[in-house]
DNA sequence: TGTACATCAGTGAACGCGCGTTCACTGATGTAC
DNA sequence: TGTACATCAGTGAACGCGCGTTCACTGATGTAC
């Protein structure tokens, strides 16, 4: 549970056997400030709202005591800030392999799908934080992660400018698609990580629903593009 | 600020003045109830999360002790509750309403899109209720609010079914079509809600640019529908 | 390599505060006669 | 209508609790010689 205890009886013994037993400060200063992060992201994921975290709690999960804290941040709000910028990070990461694997255009749907529930699934916390914090209360994070929604809202824009049928596009009108695209993958994404979790994994039959709807309604407004008259 | 104060002095020159200054009990006791239930929607509409609202503010709120809450409500759960309840009525009274004006289907969209802006406006407390509270930690409002979502989701797969172009959709492509449409609509709301609100009422053209888009992100699923092959 | 001092991550105790809940109470409304 | 008792919405004081924040401290790591 505690982390950084050092039990004069462990250390030493650790240290003959081991020989380089000593660690850097750097190195616990950064174990410790991990350990605070993943407190949080563990609270949250396990159903808590941001705003319920209390600096004590987290404290507590990480296994140090609360004054240890303000070592790390000034306030909870500032690891908010920090865990929102880890997650959009992961998020980041996975669009832009996404983009470079060049899908061929018939299947990226399908196959976009497949990769953004993997990621959810091997990083839920992340994705629960953005879920979460989305709507909550704290204004602070809230802004934060509209304003990166925003960002990657934009940036998936500009991706569907270079198709063909969307060359004469408004700027709104792209803007538009993007926004309907990513908020149908948020709130299925939501959805996914509102499922009973048994063993850290979701009911399969549930997930593979919500895949298969959402997959549907990705394609839905995109098969009308043809026929959508883009006009300022 | 409070309210009840029963000081001596003003009931009975009332009294003598208006002949019946008589309250019933039931009156007394609708009238606290009441008072702490808009407690809890002031608070939330200025931006407080449901589970950030603590049982005293409340009732500090309403003018009332502590004690006093629990004359009315169990627990803070249960007045929120009691607020879901209220805040789907004015939503299903406002869907009934839509339905039964057997509106063109040309002009269907807008003028929904209208309806419920006007109606978000008129009632933005319930509406951020709705929109908070579905994302919120605390699971019984979260559960309860999204149920209702889903009986609203499905009343509309209902009226989807009646339209010509989708007689032959199956009942997961109409559940589909009527998520989106609701789920878009959903976080129209809550950006709405979001805006900067200048004595009560958001910046014209900040909500007409979100009206704009919300319409054009509703018409461009539906455009797809004549040419959607629903299979199972 | 060894010593003496500096740095600094983490400790533990203390503080004042708002919280939810309880309790015996007060005094106006309700009711039976 | 008037009186005597019952009901009950709201009071105010008290409780124990977890909270955020502060502070002087400890002891391991870092550094200069």
């Amino acid at each position: 549970m505690t982390v950084n205890r050092r039990a004069p009886a462990t250390r030493s013994r650790a240290r003959s056997r081991a020989h380089k037993r000593r660690v850097t400060q750097a190195e616990r200063r950064q174990h410790t400030r991990r350990a605070l992060l993943d407190a949080a992201l563990e609270q949250m994921d396990s159903g808590v709202s941001f705003d319920a975290l209390s600096l004590r709690s987290v404290a507590r999960t990480a296994g140090v005591v609360p004054a240890a804290f303000y070592r790390h941040f000034q306030s909870m709000d500032e690891l908010g800030l920090a865990l929102v910028d880890e997650s959009f990070h992961t998020l980041r990461s996975l669009l832009r392999e996404a983009r470079e694997s060049g899908l061929p255009p018939k299947h990226v749907i399908r196959r976009s799908v497949e990769v953004i529930v993997e990621q959810v699934l091997a990083h839920r916390q992340h994705f629960a934080l953005i879920a979460r914090a989305r709507t909550d209360g704290k204004t602070v994070l809230r802004h934060a992660v509209n304003n990166e929604i925003r960002l990657v809202t934009s940036e998936l824009a500009t991706d569907l400018a270079r198709f063909e049928a969307m060359r004469e596009w408004t700027n709104e009108d792209l803007q538009m698609l993007a926004g309907l695209l990513v908020n149908t993958m948020i709130l299925n994404v939501a959805a996914i990580l509102d499922l009973p979790t048994n063993g850290g994994q979701p009911p399969p039959e549930a997930l593979s629903e919500i895949v298969r709807v959402a997959e549907k309604q990705l394609r839905l407004p995109l098969l009308a593009v043809p026929n959508w008259r883009s006009t300022r």
